[in-house]
DNA sequence: GATGAATGAGATTTCATTCAT
DNA sequence: CATGAATGAAATCTCATTCAT
């Protein structure tokens, strides 16, 4: 019964919660946070736009939960990654990921780099530094890949890999040319075959 | 004959707008297209607000104008370069440049990168697709050095090249850290080092 | 009867409208009426918000319910006055009284006072004229007392003390200075003493 | 031609601007700081809302010019009442401006007052206290009087006669009663002209 | 052209009140 | 009765754009 018909509480409550979590990760990619309004997030998850603050008290609640959903998705892609039976296999797997984001990237960009740009031009709210915290787990986990491999420098190869990442994403976008991505993939693919372990 | 007939007024038009042209890319720069206003701009520019509608219609134009600024920044820059004997030295002089703007970079990013992910996200007016065009000249441009170095693939290079510089100067903002200028920047130089000539 | 059948249920059900009364008088005071939430008024009392609406149908009803429990308060304080000796002892005991609140009427004015003074703007809800009702208890009873002091014009004596305690709340407030309470208070009593009685 | 057709300078600014401090004074004393609108400011003072943010950047810098307002109407009654003879004579001739006031007071109470009042309920924005400076202006003009007339603590007297004023608006508005000012307006002349000179 | 002022559409936010369980 | 969640009507405020002189 309870199946049949889900309650306010199964059905409501978290669930409300985490669907304008994710219509508003995905609206501000799409609209970038500063042209998306909270109508706009409230309509993606169908829900009235006064209920949204019974969840979020304000616009840059929303805005910092649509970080932490970038968050959330970049934890269970390194978990799964995590499965891979070694680093070089992993690191090539992250690559293949953004790869296989090419169109999504080459119409929106990067979602937490673009939001990184966006909320950067901000001097106040503690926002604008906020998506440095999701490229720092980022970058963490792909050093310690670099690490495992047994090479020098992991954490500037890991700046370089996940710069070289943003930048083909920024100029995918720029250029609306999904190529681009196809392309300087298929060179880090390379570039990680090519380092020989330690 | 137009020297001879500009007339203070014409001149002060003219310098007018060419205040609020370099006033938008600045403030755009730091604040974003969205987050700024016209009167932003027009106080930048020490222009009266009612007076900004005669040299751009719209908002939009003074967006459009901030761009074109980047471009004529980047026309200088490429001249400059250009009297440089080889294509190696204006390569190095073009990452040495970008090095040199470090702390700008750090805090708010490339100009022209930051513009095109914020434009990105509109799908009307134009204006979307328009920083792809100033991206563009200097791709070509360091295609162009690549080429006269005899590297295959040239734009393809120029790609990774200019990706490269996106990607560096949105961790260093994303992250606040110059630094990551610093060492990439020097990575850049040592890869062109590397490339033999033909 | 109602002893012996008073449930748990209902017995902490009547705890909760007292709790609800004695928060509300308590924030609207401090708040004012128009500045207090629903919400402010269930978080002091402990009650979640729309338990409140089973003892109280709207709003106005809450604030009706803090004036009733200013009234009761006056109740308690006029029937302890009345247990003293004379009519000049428990003038004076009244005026004590109002001194030893200076703490609290240099910060938040008198409770009856304040909220008439706002309800007094309204002009439909009955709620206008409600305040006026405590007053004149206050009122009645302050005449009564010069009456059996043998004052002529008893009303009149009551109308010049009682507003001389509005004003001196009210000053002291405005001054966030609790010395006026005392200054005034000393003034007061020495009148009370200076009338002889019949 | 300008006579017959007021142009925007002479008509519009100022005028708009003091136009919109009088309408607020009026409707703040009338309904209160909280209950009012922007719309109920800017319809009385026959102005479109959105324009109201070209003179007042905020709903409390519309309070504040309410409360400046009080204070230049209070400046100009003390400038008219300097003009009279002596000291006793303009102490009356400030009470009879208060109960010539009767019937306003005992509607919506003294405006400084219940401003204060309301305003007190307040503990940020530096509106709070405010309406403490109005209050000592008064106090202070009524203490030069009674010092000019050689009364020992002409402070504390100036305590007493505004709070007598205060509490006599505030009693006079809680009981709907205008004939309170008749009263206590009488009490206060009498006891100015019992003070001796010195 | 120049300028302060004006305008209205839209965005964020608050909250009394109601609903579903 | 109890309760968290829901709802919609307002209110404040912002700003691109236009107007009047």
């Amino acid at each position: 019964m309870t199946d049949s018909k889900e309650t306010a509480r199964t059905r409501g409550a978290g669930a409300k919660r985490r669907r304008l979590m994710e219509a508003a990760a995905d609206v501000v990619h799409r609209q970038g946070a500063e042209r998306t309004t909270i109508a706009d997030i409230a309509r993606a998850a169908e829900v009235p736009v006064g209920n949204v603050y019974y969840y979020f008290k304000t616009k840059d609640e929303l805005v910092a939960a649509a970080l932490s959903e970038h968050e959330r998705h970049l934890n269970l892609l390194v978990s799964q990654l995590d499965r891979l039976p070694g680093p070089r296999e992993r690191l090539k797997g992250l690559i293949e990921g953004w790869v296989g984001q090419r169109d999504l990237a080459a119409r929106y960009g990067c979602p937490t780099g673009t939001l990184a740009a966006e909320l950067g031009k901000r001097d106040e709210g503690g926002l604008d530094v906020e998506a440095g915290r999701v490229v720092r787990i980022l970058l963490r986990w792909v050093a310690d890949q670099f690490r495992e491999l047994g090479q020098p420098d992991p954490e500037g190869l890991a700046l370089t890999l996940v710069g070289a990442y943003q930048g083909m994403s920024l100029l995918a976008n720029a250029l609306r040319d999904p190529g681009v991505m196809d392309r300087e993939g298929a060179r880090l693919i390379a570039w990680i075959d090519s380092l020989h372990a330690a």
